[in-house]
DNA sequence: TCGTCATATGAACGTTTGCTCATATGATTA
DNA sequence: TAATCATATGAGCAAACGTTCATATGACGA
């Protein structure tokens, strides 16, 4: 195959390894939607602000209390919690209530604790 | 609360609230961790490196064949995965073969596909 | 209607990230 | 031993990210 040429010279040794892997990859997009699903979770703020909405809803100003952050940093990583549906809201007059979007992220942030304590 | 004081005004609000989340929130650094963790599945690259090996252990030279990327790029993020524990390798000559680290990984990538499909 | 409050948003800025290129390491073969 | 090959690594750079600051929006109460 040429486009192995490039990398490797040895490339004869593993080609059945590499031919049967190719034909089982899900599409690009959907491995970029999946890597872009995982990036929310690798950030700090986000981790927290969906441990917290794990415990109860809450608005904006409650999070930015308990995570002693600014308003304006958690209404911007909400936005982006809500953009990849991870948290869902409701208005209340000024405030505005959020909450986690499903069980399933409980269960993702979990699995993810199961691993770095072992 | 004066933590709390220079966030919102109307803060008498939701204090119950804030008062029984914090008591239960983990300890800032495994929070941490746990960002760190899914900050290495943020990424296309890698998230493709961990879906190949999920079908067969490889080299590194198959690997960015596969891909189709340059060997160091792929090293460079094995590398970053094998600090994460994600992966683990054996040698083999000149050749170093990488394989997931536990049956764990595929379950969360699983998970997150299932996720992203809805 | 006006002032106030909770939230959202845009621009700016410093930091982090992922790639490439060049080179180092370490093992094999001639 | 010298050449070759697979992999690892460091520097450099462009792109992406997360925060802050200033300001906009939109709802409530006086």
């Amino acid at each position: 195959m040429e486009r192995f040429a490039e990398v490797c010279e040895l490339m004869h040794v593993h080609e059945d390894i590499i031919e049967r892997v190719a034909g089982v990859m899900p599409p690009e997009d959907e491995l970029f939607d999946l890597a872009d699903f995982f990036r929310v979770f690798g950030d700090t703020t986000r981790i927290k602000i969906l441990y917290v909405l794990g415990q109860s809803e809450m608005c904006v100003c409650d999070i930015a209390g308990l995570l002693g952050m600014g308003q304006s940093a958690i209404s911007h990583q909400l936005r982006v919690l809500k953009q990849m549906r991870l948290v869902k809201y409701r208005k209340d007059g000024k405030a505005v209530f959020y909450a986690l979007a499903d069980a399933h992220i409980e269960s993702i942030l979990a699995q993810g604790m199961e691993h770095i304590r072992e």
